[in-house]
DNA sequence: ATCTTTCCCACCTAGGTGTGAACC
DNA sequence: ATGGTTCACACCTAGGTGGGAAAG
């Protein structure tokens, strides 16, 4: 019977705990994407991500490893979706253009990781994925209690992460020590795929995407498809 | 980016934080088995667990609701499998009936309930269910640190409920407010069911179980059960 | 007309069941 | 022989995919 650590769990509705937050970035803390190569593949495509009413996951997945924290320092790492321009984008002629102003959206809402505030040894010691997330383009006011994010389709988002550490004296407070934005990871959200290169590319690396046995290799649906990518 | 509370996560190696323990049991803390009619049906014939290497899960859950906290104290909930007596049990003539000693074993683990150390007023507002621990005969020492209870097959255990609030002042520790053991939650661990109308009820009520569309109403499948429960 | 969204679907992955034969 | 344990398996539930038609 002993605490080994401490979290913070998202999405509930409480507002007890430590209001005061400061800044005093810390330099040493790095990052790096466990599947840089994919999202880099995706990238070069540029990413597309579904949006439903009810959520769909990302692929590919956020995950990433953190090192440079205090090993016994107590941190929280949040994750928010932030609008990466005033555009709206349409796919045409084969490529991605900006198309007049963005809608306008509320304020990105981070979302805490599920492991909440624990030791920044336990941070470093395993790879850190958003599993449980789900993007959606409901609007913030019609959700539920879950781990929605609302975004707006036919705009690009900069998956964004921020770490606080949890300080104690002289009073319990938390402050911003690190944040990134890898720009391999940006996407544009969509209500369905545009590019038939992401499209395969989604087939071809999701494990729940059909077509790796289904029609690839001949079956009754016909396809319509065309193209080059992995 | 506001925390709303605190947990503590289960099964990790770490050991900071609060080693300093009390006792005082609160008796307006109150608990009910969420499906106590289902439990019940079980415990009539004696309920088995069934145990196996890589974890099996409970059936029926282990949930149940509590009431009576302090909404905005800091509550962590702890599940244990006691040895419910020193006896080894054996399945003969259509009964259970002790015969012999226990064997030895390590003292029993307590696990700690995924959301930590959260308020009250969470704990109170839902069933409070531990859904990924799993029942093992694997002795400790060999286990991953995974949601694995380690037990000795053919021996009754008691799940046991102990809650500890955590406290602030005059310094930071934690103390045992309330135990709960319910009775009717009893169970001998199996690595086979031994008693038929034990097996009939996993199937009739756990929809993982099949049999609800296979083999009850006619397959190719021979069966020699007979009997009566639900 | 054109573009975007919604919905239902077949088809997957992932994993929780008891079974019965084999094993010890 | 006996009785407990293990294992591979068929059969489920649960839920993540893109497709395509239909709707907006």
């Amino acid at each position: 019977v002993d605490p080994t650590h401490f979290s913070i769990q998202p999405n509930l509705s409480l507002n007890q705990a430590f209001p005061i937050k400061t800044e005093e970035i810390d330099d040493r803390i790095k990052f790096r994407l466990t599947n840089e190569a994919l999202w880099d593949n995706f990238h070069k495509h540029t990413t597309e991500m579904i949006v439903t009413k009810a959520g769909r996951k990302m692929f590919p997945k956020f995950e990433f490893t953190i090192d440079g924290l205090d090993p016994k320092g107590w941190y929280g790492i949040y994750l928010t979706m932030v609008p990466k321009d005033q555009n709206r984008y349409k796919f045409q002629a084969g490529e991605w253009s900006a198309v007049g102003q963005a809608d306008v959206r509320p304020p990105a809402m981070p979302v805490i990781h599920e492991n909440g505030f624990i030791v920044g040894n336990v941070w470093m010691s395993n790879p850190i994925c958003y599993d449980r997330i789900k993007l959606t383009n409901l609007p913030q006011s019609d959700q539920t209690n879950k781990y929605l994010i609302s975004l707006a389709s036919m705009h690009k988002y900069q998956p964004t992460i921020s770490v606080y550490l949890m300080n104690q004296s002289p009073h319990y407070h938390y402050k911003l020590v690190a944040t990134w934005a890898p720009k391999t990871a940006e996407f544009i959200a969509v209500t369905a795929y545009q590019n038939q290169n992401v499209t395969k590319l989604k087939i071809n690396n999701n494990p729940f995407a059909k077509g790796k046995k289904g029609f690839r290799e001949g079956s009754i649906r016909k396809r319509s498809h065309s193209s080059s990518p992995d």
